[in-house]
RNA sequence: GGAGAGAUGGCCGAGAGGCUGAAGGCGCUGCUCUCGAAAAGCGGUAUUCCGUAUAAACCGGGAUCGUGGGUUCAAAUCCCACUCUCUCCGCCA
């Protein structure tokens, strides 16, 4: 959520912003509305100010066993009137906040202004695809021939879209979760999280999917509760409502869970294999810091996801989004592409973002500097650490043999107990 | 699912229409005392908005006692609804 008092300071700023990620929002009515709010404090206040007092009047009366009656009389009409601004106060409100809460977070400087994804900037590219001598499978191919993947009998037990592992392959998704815990806990200092995976609508209205993405999002019936489309929604949730301490940040969390997302509009998209699935594990990292601190803290929450593909020696490339790219809450992003030799393209496996104070102010968390009497809205930043299907799928075909099996990454065998070759056999 | 109890500041806890943004205690913190510490004494110790196109401090004012509504000149206090917590019974991984 923006500021009023920061989009009347930075009035052409934060236009420019909005039409640099190409979202149309009129800010003037906005600005028009919060004026009429402030015309009604003012006179609200006013009103308020004089029945307290004269009320203590009438009580220091009544106490004196004197007639107050007049008194009560004049303040039975500024009653009613005090009842209509603020019902029209609250009203001016609920409007305000109806169109503050659709707009989006305003880019950063130093995220490249375009239209959309084709305009997005590399910003390296590490490791080297492998060179086959044979022509590499598509991951749900190799998945399906070594029995470790199963969509047709996943669409019959729910639909399409929907995962069924098996044997090495349950295996291989559950030590990807284990290896990527293991090293943001003990390695990079996050905190592990297990969040629960429903959670209500503030929550999802504090992170920005509510209330213009609900379409994306699965509702359980006869409830107001949703299931996590990302982490990112129960553990930004933490700390809601939160006057945090300074010398506690900043706070890192990681969290593996399940998350479900409806892709509605994505019909014939990626339709096969484990890139769009209604439901894929994903290990999340999120952080609360310091304003100051945000931008640094992006570079190593980017550096700490990376970190898993290089362990894992998968090669990758890094973008900046472009303002017309960016998600609705973040001011800057990172995605991390994964190489997928079958399609002999770059896959996203993970999107860092800095949201600044956006989630902070509709979330209300804020911090305390120390000696500081003054509230600020704390930053929140989030990556996935990484999408583990996508892992799951970019280790079958980087690792694929000519024979149709998979070798281990190195590092992940230990979280195999041994194994160091999906085959035929061993599945 | 059935029966009951409750929600007040960082924590405990009083308050039961007006003098209560809220007693008292604990915690934290500043000062006095001390070579230093302890003890004792004194003080401070929630958040937020407005004061109308600028920031900090102060000052003046508004709001906030789980949330929302109602009664009243006046609500932490009375009424209604909701949410959450706890206890007992039943069921259950």
């Amino acid at each position: 959520m923006l500021d009023v008092k920061n989009i009347r300071q930075n009035f052409s700023l934060i236009k420019k912003g909005l039409e640099n990620r190409n979202a149309d929002i009129n800010l003037e009515e906005l600005i028009l509305s919060d004026d009429k709010r402030k015309e009604i404090l003012f006179e609200l206040e006013e009103l308020r100010y004089k029945r307290n007092s004269v009320s203590d009047k009438i009580a220091e009366l009544k106490r004196a066993k004197a007639d107050a009656n007049s008194l009560i009389l004049e303040m039975r009409e500024v009653s009613a009137r005090i009842k209509t601004l603020e019902k029209d106060l609250s009203d001016t409100e609920a409007e305000i906040n109806k169109r503050l809460i659709v707009i989006p977070n305003i880019p950063h400087s130093s995220a490249p202004v375009g239209k959309n994804e084709a305009d997005n900037k590399l910003v390296k590219k590490e490791g080297t695809p492998k060179n086959f001598d044979f022509e590499p499978k598509a991951h749900w191919d190799i998945g399906e021939a070594l029995n470790i993947l199963d969509f047709e009998r996943a669409a019959k037990i729910t639909g399409a879209r929907f995962p069924l592992y098996y044997g090495a392959g349950a295996r291989l998704e559950r030590a990807l979760i284990n290896f990527m815990l293991d090293i943001h806990t003990i390695e990079h200092g996050y905190k592990e999280t297990l969040p629960p995976f429903i959670v209500n609508r503030n929550s999802m209205t504090a992170t920005g999917q509510l209330p213009k993405f609900e379409e994306d999002l699965f509702k359980i019936k006869g409830t107001d509760y949703f299931l996590i489309p990302t982490a990112e929604v129960p553990v930004t949730n933490i700390y809601n409502n939160e006057i945090l301490a300074e010398a506690n940040l900043p706070i890192l969390h990681t969290a593996y869970t399940p998350c479900f997302r409806s892709e509605a509009g994505a019909y014939g998209k990626d339709t096969r294999g484990l890139i769009r699935q209604h439901q894929f594990n994903k290990v999340e990292l999120v952080k609360f810091v310091k304003p100051e601190d945000s931008y640094a803290e992006l570079e190593t929450l980017l550096k700490n996801a990376e970190e898993i593909l290089k362990r894992l020696k998968i090669p990758y490339r890094v973008v900046t989004l472009c303002t017309g790219d960016l998600g609705f809450s973040a001011a800057k992003t990172y995605d991390i592409e994964v190489w997928m030799p079958a399609q002999g393209v770059y896959r996203e496996i993970s999107s860092c973002s800095n949201f600044e104070d956006f989630q902070a102010r509709r979330a209300n968390i804020r911090f305390k500097r120390e000696g500081k009497k003054k509230t600020e809205f704390i930053h929140t930043l989030n990556g996935s650490g990484l999408a583990v299907g996508r892992t799951f799928a970019a280790i079958l075909e980087n690792f694929q043999q000519a024979d149709g099996s998979v070798t281990i990454p190195e590092a992940l065998v230990p979280y195999m107990n041994g194994i160091k070759k999906i085959g035929c056999l061993t599945s």
